[in-house]
DNA sequence: CTAATATCAGGACAACTGATATAT
DNA sequence: CATATATCAGTTTTCCTGATATTA
């Protein structure tokens, strides 16, 4: 049998899940450990970057780009607001909704490159792989997002 | 220019990094969430399946191949212990130690598959992607894998 | 004596659930 | 009235740090 039936789960698979579930628990705590004092925590860096690169956007609306709960992600804009990174104000079209975009400040931080060179994960990217490899890297992540978003 | 400076990170790479966060923030959650009653945690699958495949260890040992503290490892052997799933006892060679190991009954659970067909992630590879889509995916895992371990 | 193992106790963080107020 | 947004409050999970006993 080459094709195995579809209940089937062959020992390849699981041994990628396991590989993909350990690789998840080690960069969590790699990425926390990397943290410096004052420095944005993984889920910051994330919300901050797509409000940078797709524009004004809702608590909600974040919330949903990262799978998460509105009240998680209120928490973390809240620090990003603390931080002076975001401001928000109400939507003039719908008073149910505060837009938050990127502060003067922030765009100035992330144009200065301060952002992305305190991004060790982006800096360690750049230093083992090359930019064909980082395609492919990419590929691939694109291609796991799927397959977990459904 | 088209090689950066060393110090430069690159727009790609940046962009990388972000889709990585996302990935495993989402990755986390959705484990989370597909997790049943009675079912593993990431972190107990994890232990349990390297057991099987690479033979009795330490807490200590399992925590190294982890990427984690002892003293977290012992909270995910506990569960494992308490579960039934694995036993430990006390290294004849080295009184400090106690090799854990799968239990009868364990061996018996994941021998019929049920360990298998229970591991969300596992089966959701098997159905998206080819085996040879799923040899990609593993390459570029350890690429990461060495990434974060340094 | 130093290093490794195991374990007890307490703490931090990032997500969660539930409930409520307000606007569409 | 049903739906969407924001936010308050409390809980859970998983990992952490620090300290201690034991054995190599």
């Amino acid at each position: 049998m080459s094709i195995p039936p579809n209940l089937m789960i062959t020992e390849s698979a699981a041994t990628l899940a396991r590989d993909i579930r350990s690789l998840v628990g080690k960069l969590k705590r790699r990425l926390r450990e990397q943290a410096q004092v004052g420095d944005l925590t993984p889920s910051q860096a994330s919300a901050l970057l797509r409000l940078e690169k797709e524009g004004p956007n809702t608590v909600s609306g974040l919330a949903r780009a990262e799978g998460m709960r509105p009240q998680s992600m209120a928490t973390v804009v809240a620090a990003l607001e603390a931080g002076g990174f975001v401001v928000g104000e109400p939507d003039p079209t719908d008073g149910r909704r505060t837009l938050l975009s990127l502060t003067a400040a922030c765009h100035k931080w992330i144009g200065e490159g301060r952002a992305a060179r305190q991004d060790w994960l982006a800096r360690r990217l750049e230093e083992r792989f090359s930019s064909k490899e980082q395609q492919e890297v990419a590929r691939i992540i694109v291609s796991l997002m799927q397959l977990v978003e459904d």
